[in-house]
RNA sequence: GGGCGCGUAGCUCAGGUGGAUAGAGCAUCAGCCUUCUAAGCUGAGGGUCGCAGGUUCGAGUCCUGCCGCGCCCA
């Protein structure tokens, strides 16, 4: 209703100064400071100022008294120097509200393609790894709310470095069979095992630099895809992956297809992707200097400033590709440029539910077609700022093939890392040195076994939600308490990782993360519990739930819209699909997670300042039992987004 | 050395395309539970928006130069 106001008002007034100024100035709206000032203001007059050669006052002062009227306006009046302020008819708006009257959302043609997650599959799943998921998942949900088709996909690398260094240590070191490590995997926490596998392999290599040889050979032995340690790597990646597609259901975070590195190289994805870049020019063979015998893409592709720039190396002089070229296939493949598609297969998974990974062989595909995947006509990937520079060069491939559309289309939806506090250090038993411990916060290392593992995270804040909960509500049944428990949790944890902007340094505090009070998760959950808590009373007090459509009619809203505490509470919790729509052009889901704050905010006002079940004026019961069911439904699609539950009590 | 990002209240952070008196949460202090559950509400104190210039009728927001911090590349 809201958007659909704002248009319409667009609309009219762009007309109006086309005719009367002949100008084409961007009619922009923005929210007055005080409420006080109207709902809407169009600084507009500040913008024809210089074009009319007149004070803003004056004009603006014209154009509230020209411009007819509006459909659901009530009024427009000049206002400080030149602001020109709308009041909206209120019982329209909220018959409008009440009626479901919406405007066309504005949908992106085609699929997005959302990439995110994307961890090794060597090891346990930490906390900068939720934040990816997080965000990434959080940003799926808002797309979708708009009505976007898109596909989320969650890249393994499993060829990778990082599971050849697992690998190593369980066949070199340890010694073990595929049979034992497949033992070490049914015997659960395979993930965490690997953790501390994969950080003691950090320091053997250091203590003994004559074992990197186990890591090339290990390398190529995966990579060809033979030999006993390809059947390790198989196995350790696949587990590993199953503990993190555990872990991230946990969170409400799901995927459509996991593409894997493994058939990025065995159906030749790189071979073709390099072929096109040679035959066009995009990259060439070096015979001098440093980078002798590699082809590398030049600096002057990726950088505007810099002719000198370093050249990116591509392909090694080994032969090797390097990660970035693998990347540029895949980039290719996800625009549905490469000219080849993966084969695809049901990933088994704890989850339940439907999820394909890539394979390299036709097998069951007959049987059994999969969605298609790929062949978007944007991609976003999620990934954090560390590798903003690779992702440059990714995009630079594109335009070096010619492929600009797809390149402005590739999003590098990048985020800063999330540190650790060296308090929450101290009480994880880290031990820091004396200038870390007079930082504001200290970057972990997964490679030293470093940090806070995601399972670890999660459980704590279950236990102490699960704490608050049984001791609010110890005669309720155990089973109910603990799934309350969960969401209150998750709520805590998603909220957490999404209240702040993308390119600010989390600083994770235990303490900060564990409260539940202020601007966080479970006060936005209360908020919705207490609205649906109302309607329960309604009902144990045997009193009907009104049929708003024909008990509120527009006169009644009118009425007690007339309260202006009530209509600004209804015009916040009409704002949801506004704070959606700006936050996807932003690309920042930290401001619908503001909005739920404020949202929550508003309810709590209301709830403190209306008595809705002692109301006896029989249509201003009516009236607030209508508020709080706006609220109620408001509060929950907006924690909808955000991946958060509502309990069914707290 | 180059690139990217950050610097706003004691702490952690918000501040769409420049616009009206710079906002939250936490912490501190003072209040509110016989009420639709206090995981809540009301109020108070707390600011040279890193510094210096510039553009503009108007700058926390845009430009330039410094200073400090972080990350990436070399």
């Amino acid at each position: 209703m809201f958007h659909l106001l704002e248009k319409r008002i667009q609309q009219a007034v762009s007309d109006h100064i086309k005719v009367r100024y002949d100008s084409s100035a961007q009619v922009a709206l923005e929210q007055p400071k005080q409420s006080d000032f109207g709902e809407l203001a169009l600084p507009i007059a500040f913008q024809l100022a210089r074009q009319l050669k007149k004070s803003p006052k004056a004009i603006a002062e014209e154009l509230a008294g020209e411009i007819g009227a509006i459909e659901g306006v009530a009024s427009l009046h000049a206002a400080g120097n030149g602001y020109l302020n709308v009041r909206l008819d209120r019982s329209i708006y909220a018959h409008g509200i009440l009626n479901s009257v919406q405007s066309a959302a504005d949908v992106t043609a085609g699929k997005t393609i959302v990439e995110h997650t994307n961890i090794n599959p060597n090891k346990a799943a930490h906390i900068g790894h939720l934040r990816n998921a997080i965000l990434g998942d959080t940003f799926v949900r808002m797309l979708r709310i708009a009505g976007n088709q898109v596909e989320v996909q969650n890249y393994i690398d499993n060829t990778g470095v990082q599971v050849a260094d697992v690998v190593v240590g369980f066949h070199y070191l340890e010694k073990k069979s595929p049979n034992e490590v497949q033992a070490l995997i049914d015997a659960g926490k395979f993930d965490y095992f690997c953790w501390d596998l994969y950080a003691s392999m950090s320091s053997y290599y250091k203590e003994n630099p004559d074992s990197l040889a186990w890591r090339s050979e290990t390398l190529h032995a995966i990579e060809a895809g033979t030999g006993v340690q390809a059947e390790l790597a198989h196995l350790v990646a696949d587990a590993v992956v199953q503990a993190h597609i555990a872990t991230m259901l946990r969170l409400n975070v799901v995927y459509d297809v996991l593409p894997r590195e493994s058939e990025i190289l065995h159906l030749q994805f790189w071979a073709t992707a390099f072929e096109q870049l040679k035959e066009r020019k995009a990259i060439y063979f070096e015979t001098e200097g440093k980078n002798k015998g590699c082809w590398v893409m030049p600096g002057s592709a990726f950088s505007d400033f810099k002719e000198d720039e370093d050249s990116k190396v591509i392909v090694r002089s080994n032969g090797i590709v390097t990660y970035v070229g693998k990347d540029i296939a895949y980039q290719l493949w996800k625009f549905g440029l490469l000219g080849k598609d993966f084969y695809y297969q049901r990933f088994p998974h704890p989850g339940g539910y439907e999820l394909w990974v890539t394979t390299d062989q036709p097998g069951k595909q007959a049987d059994e077609p999969s969605p298609a995947f790929g062949n978007g006509s944007r991609v976003y990937n999620v990934i954090d700022s560390r590798q903003s520079y690779l992702q440059d060069v990714v995009v630079a491939g594109l335009k070096a093939l010619g492929y600009e559309k797809q390149a402005a289309a590739s999003v590098h939806f990048s985020y800063e890392m999330v540190a650790l506090t060296p308090g929450t250090c101290i009480e994880l038993g880290i031990a820091l040195s004396e200038e870390d411990k007079r930082r504001a916060y200290v970057e972990v290392s997964g490679r030293k076994g470093l940090g806070v593992k995601a399972d670890d995270l999660i459980d704590t804040l279950i236990a102490k939600a699960a704490e608050e909960v049984e001791s609010r509500h110890p005669e309720a049944e155990a089973a109910v308490n603990k799934r309350v428990a969960d969401e209150i949790a998750i709520g805590a944890l998603r909220f957490f990782m999404l209240k702040f902007t993308r390119n600010s340094v989390i600083a994770f505090d235990l303490r900060e993360a564990l409260s539940f009070e202020g601007e966080t998760g479970p006060y936005v959950q209360y908020a919705a519990v207490r609205a649906e808590n109302i309607w329960r009373k309604l009902a144990e007090r045997g009193q009907r739930m009104p049929d708003f459509v024909n008990e509120l009619d527009a006169a009644a809203m009118g009425r007690q819209l007339a309260d202006e505490g009530c209509w600004q509470l209804l015009l916040q919790a009409s704002h949801t699909d506004v704070s959606i729509a700006r936050a996807i052009a932003s690309g920042e889901p930290a401001h619908v997670a503001k909005y739920a704050f404020q949202l929550a905010q508003a309810f709590n006002t209301f709830y403190h300042e209306y008595p809705v079940l002692a109301e006896e004026n029989q249509e201003k019961k009516v009236f607030l039992l209508w508020m709080t069911q706006y609220f109620r439904q408001q509060l929950e699609r907006t924690l909808g987004v955000l991946g958060i539950a509502v309990p069914e009590y707290m």
